[in-house]
RNA sequence: GGGCGAUUAGCUCAGUGGGAGAGCGCUUCCUUCACACGGAAGAAGUCACAGGUUCAAAUCCUGUAUCGCCCA
């Protein structure tokens, strides 16, 4: 009990504390009949990954709000797993091999495979150790993986039953490729950005004159594009170009003959009025060839170099390509100008490349028939966001859905369940592995391309549980109740599992989403490793411990803004966890070794005070993270800033600097007086320690198992200890604000002390002029001012008289004298009250104005209205002393 | 082009209708037996700007400016 170091440190408690709970096998869950469970599924982190600043901030969110659950004795699960992640580890996995100078084509498919497979077994449990390290609560017996052998089921069934259900079908459609790693991706995996490009004019002749023209000139950003143009558009209603509608171009460069058509897309403000259509690499001009019936030549290969359709220019990458081509027209005198021109791009959100506009077969899910059940969920509320603007952000996007392109040219990830047959041409979807064609008993082929990982991730909900089986564990935990992410994945994940949840478990699959803050650098720039303006997880729990870590990141999550992370938080988060440590340290130490246990008592003003705010606290902690009344109250939920300021400020300016300061006088005197102490203080201690136990488990259990309590309140881990409840009964509002006017008195003896530079250990005289309800507050509890003022003689007198040479003050209406022999600087003092009533006088006259106003009298409520009248009453009173104290001053 | 958010103390941010707050930083004092990762006392703000609603606006409405993000 008095083993306990001088200082917290972080590193020698951890370890020993996570191995506690995982010996008790807290983390676990079981299914209790009757009760409602609550269950968080994590956002399975990136295989490849390790721990950045988002991973640490959520999973901080969903370890506070799963701890408090499981105190609360609910039945409480929390998911654990990662996501096979295949963009990003096939690119890991491809980069160890061009470190052997090897590409993936050299080692084969079932290699590569294979290789991903291991790299995974070596590199997958990073980021879990990385989340035991945090201290986080999942069940760690109970993990997950997007390509274990039952989800890769889970997968096929739900892909051949939308295929079967025609809301999947294969289609040759302009999609996003990225040449670096050569496959498709789905619209929202491309990151748009505003590029300083050019816009060039190029000549295009005509084959035969049309009214004495010879040509006309198009405008393109792309003029690479040309060498796969197959016709020129205007907008039908332009006049300058209606003649020519019907005529034929020759293609420089190539000299293709292309028609001119008329289109309604065609923008004629834009450029010249008169674009060039390339229908296999741009997604509007693919539209216009449609509805032309014209050729879609594709001159690119997968690796965005010209391929042979592209003639002379056959080998060139894409830009080398442009400035060729651009050179060319010129020396031909085919260029007629080029401006300055911004344009959005797309790029890869993976690696950051230029996206092409590619035509190729691929994969799409017919999103809408999906779309519009999840979008009514959240119309109806059995889905809530948190914040709940982000509804709005969710039904603009759904409401605007477009068709997912799902297959990605990679060898790592769900190979996609169709089986082609070169004898029959049948196509046979499948769950199965087959060999033969069910139509013909041909040979097969199963397509080569696997799905978009988030194909698998918006099932991770149900799958997790056990579905496509009907388990109990599916019927038991789903839905799930709270799910916790970053807004950048709100399309790419969690309308995806809310779409598939419903679709195939009949039901959304969790009720609460909670859009946590992104948090970025100091300087507001997105943190990226890469750019070196990341901050690492691991670094800053072993400079501020895991809790320190945490409960800074709770300090600055408060919901209305993004985080500018902020290092300094976690100081003051260390310097708290050092409080809390040496707080309990001196309650321990006090206890005695023949400490009895027992039920706090409200004796002493401070008593009811500190137990009236301390179910103040309760509440606003419950108000913050209990999930039921995010469910049921029109207060917003999830305030995790405020719940930590809260906890802060109670057990360090309420707890620490008053109770706990008042508590020592009554240590030191009588054994009954001592044993009152020192009940409170274990019970309050308790109390916090369990409030704050979500936000900092390692160092509330260390202190927590120390703590001699009462067989009721014990338990074997603070973990699964009872979450306090019933406090209620000791709001106190007398008792506060009794409390409140010590204070006040306290403040204004060591303000004086503090002015006269009184040495700490010497005692001063105070005369203070009360009578009535103050006086016996102050005669009662003289004991207060006494330990904390430093107050030897203490006087209270309605009638007294100031002394010669004293030092005044006003503190809770009462006037106080400290009379200092030859140490008054009266003309400070003089300035210093000058102030104050200057102050005063400017509050006194606006609330009284107020008070003088009929329709205030007539239309404010009557309780403000009472307010300002007392508030009025107390300032005149301040005024008045003011007044005669400084014309008192020199007498 | 459409939408969302932000603008409060030197810095980072709380505060949604009724006496401007915190942390850090700053000034002065204190190493008294829980803690200097500490204690005490202080200084510091036209709540971006302009209108409006209201008895009353940092808070609600409209507009403007600046910054950030999303969608097209």
């Amino acid at each position: 009990m008095n083993d306990m170091p001088k200082a917290y440190d972080p590193a020698a408690v951890e370890p020993e504390v996570f191995r506690s709970w995982t010996e008790g096998g807290y983390f676990g869950w079981n299914i209790v009949e009757g009760e409602k469970p609550f269950t968080v599924v994590i956002p399975p982190p990136n295989v490849t990954g390790s721990l950045h600043m988002g991973h640490a901030l959520n999973n901080t969110i969903q370890d506070v709000i799963i701890r408090r659950s499981r105190m609360s004795g609910r039945p409480t699960r929390w998911v654990l797993g990662t996501d096979h992640a295949g963009i990003a580890t096939q690119n890991k996995v491809e980069q160890k091999l061009a470190a052997q100078g090897l590409s993936r084509y050299d080692v084969g498919r079932e290699r590569f495979v294979e290789m991903c497979w291991e790299w995974r077994a070596e590199h997958g449990s990073t980021i879990i150790n990385q989340l035991k390290a945090m201290g986080c609560s999942c069940d760690y017996e109970d993990e997950h993986f997007t390509m274990d052998p039952a989800y890769q089921r889970a997968v096929k069934k739900v892909f051949v039953d939308l295929y079967n259900e025609g809301l999947i079908y294969r289609g040759k459609r302009i999609i996003n490729w990225c040449p670096r790693c050569t496959t498709a991706l789905s619209d929202i995996e491309v990151e748009h950005e505003e590029i300083d490009g050019h816009l060039w004019r190029i000549r295009y002749p005509l084959k035969e004159p049309v009214e004495g023209r010879d040509h006309v000139i198009v405008a393109t950003t792309r003029p690479e594009t040309m060498l796969g143009d197959t016709c020129v558009a205007v907008h039908p209603d332009d006049d300058r170009y209606r003649s020519l509608v019907g005529a034929t171009v020759v293609l420089p460069l190539t000299g293709r003959e292309v028609p001119i058509v008329a289109d309604a897309y065609v923008d004629p403000s834009f450029g010249t009025g008169v674009v060039k259509v390339t229908p296999a690499h741009d997604p509007n001009d693919f539209e216009i060839a449609e509805r032309h019936g014209c050729e879609k030549i594709n001159i690119f290969t997968a690796q965005a170099v010209v391929s042979e359709a592209g003639g002379p220019y056959a080998g060139l990458d894409r830009y080398a390509a442009r400035e060729r081509v651009v050179a060319d027209l010129e020396s031909q005198g085919l260029l007629v100008g080029v401006d300055d021109h911004v344009h959005s791009v797309g790029h890869c959100y993976r690696c950051h490349t230029v996206v092409e506009p590619w035509l190729s077969d691929q994969w799409f899910v017919d999103m809408q028939p999906l779309a519009s059940p999840a979008i009514a969920a959240v119309r109806d509320g059995s889905v809530r966001f948190h914040p709940g603007r982000w509804e709005a952000v969710y039904f603009q996007w759904m409401e605007n859905i477009r068709d997912w392109c799902v297959s990605r040219q990679l060898w790592w990830g769900h190979q996609i369940p169709v089986y082609y047959c070169d004898a029959c041409k049948e196509m046979t979807a499948s769950v199965e592995d087959i060999t033969v064609c069910p139509a013909c008993g041909g040979p097969v082929r199963q397509d080569p391309d696997v799905l978009d990982t988030w194909f698998s991730s918006a099932l991770w909900p149900f799958v997790t549980l056990g579905w496509p089986d009907e388990t109990r564990e599916l019927d038991y935990f789903y839905p799930t109740t709270v799910l916790s992410t970053a807004r950048d994945i709100l399309f790419l994940w969690v309308a995806r599992m809310i779409m598939q949840g419903l679709k195939f478990v009949g039901d959304v699959p969790f009720s609460e989403v909670i859009i946590h803050p992104t948090v970025f650098n100091a300087e507001g720039k997105r943190m990226s490793k890469s750019l070196g303006t990341g901050v690492d997880p691991l670094d800053l729990m072993e400079h501020y411990g895991a809790d320190g870590m945490r409960f800074g990141l709770m300090l600055q999550a408060t919901g209305s803004q993004d985080i500018k992370f902020s290092e300094e938080k976690l100081v003051s988060s260390r310097n708290f966890a050092n409080k809390i440590w040496n707080a309990s340290r001196f309650v321990l130490l006090n206890l005695g070794d023949d400490y009895v246990p027992g039920p706090p008592v409200a004796e002493t003003v401070a008593d009811k005070w500190i137990l009236s705010r301390l179910a103040a606290l309760a509440e606003t902690v419950d108000v913050g993270l209990d999930v039921d009344r995010a469910r049921s109250a029109e207060v917003d939920a999830f305030q995790f800033g405020e719940v930590a300021r809260s906890l802060y400020d109670f057990f360090w300016s309420e707890f620490c600097d008053w109770y706990i300061e008042l508590a020592k006088g009554r240590l030191a005197a009588g054994a009954e007086a001592a044993l009152t102490a020192k009940r409170n203080l274990v019970f309050v201690l308790d109390r916090s320690l369990r409030l704050l136990h979500p936000m900092m488990p390692f160092i509330t259990e260390e202190i927590w198992r120390r703590l001699p309590l009462m067989e009721e309140d014990q338990a074997a881990s603070l973990m699964v200890a009872a979450w306090p409840c019933g406090l209620q009964v000791h709001r106190d509002d007398d008792a506060e604000s009794s409390m409140r006017a010590l204070q006040e008195l306290v403040t204004e003896v060591r303000a004086i002390r503090a002015r006269y530079s009184l040495p700490p250990r010497t005692q001063v005289t105070v005369i203070v002029r009360a009578s009535g309800a103050d006086a016996l507050l102050v005669e009662s509890q003289q004991h207060y001012l006494r330990d904390l003022a430093g107050v030897g003689d203490l006087v209270i007198d309605g009638a007294a008289a100031k002394p010669a040479h004293a030092a005044v003050g006003i503190a809770a209406g009462m006037e106080l004298f400290v009379p200092l022999e030859g140490l008054v600087d009266f003309e400070a003092e003089r300035q210093r009250m000058l102030k104050e009533l200057s102050k005063a006088e400017q509050e006194l006259t606006r609330v009284t104005h107020k008070l003088s106003n009929d329709a205030f009298l007539a239309k404010a409520a009557s309780e403000v209205i009472e307010k300002d009248r007392t508030r009025a009453a107390e300032l005149a009173d301040q005024v008045d002393k003011l007044r005669a104290q400084i014309s008192d001053l020199l007498g």
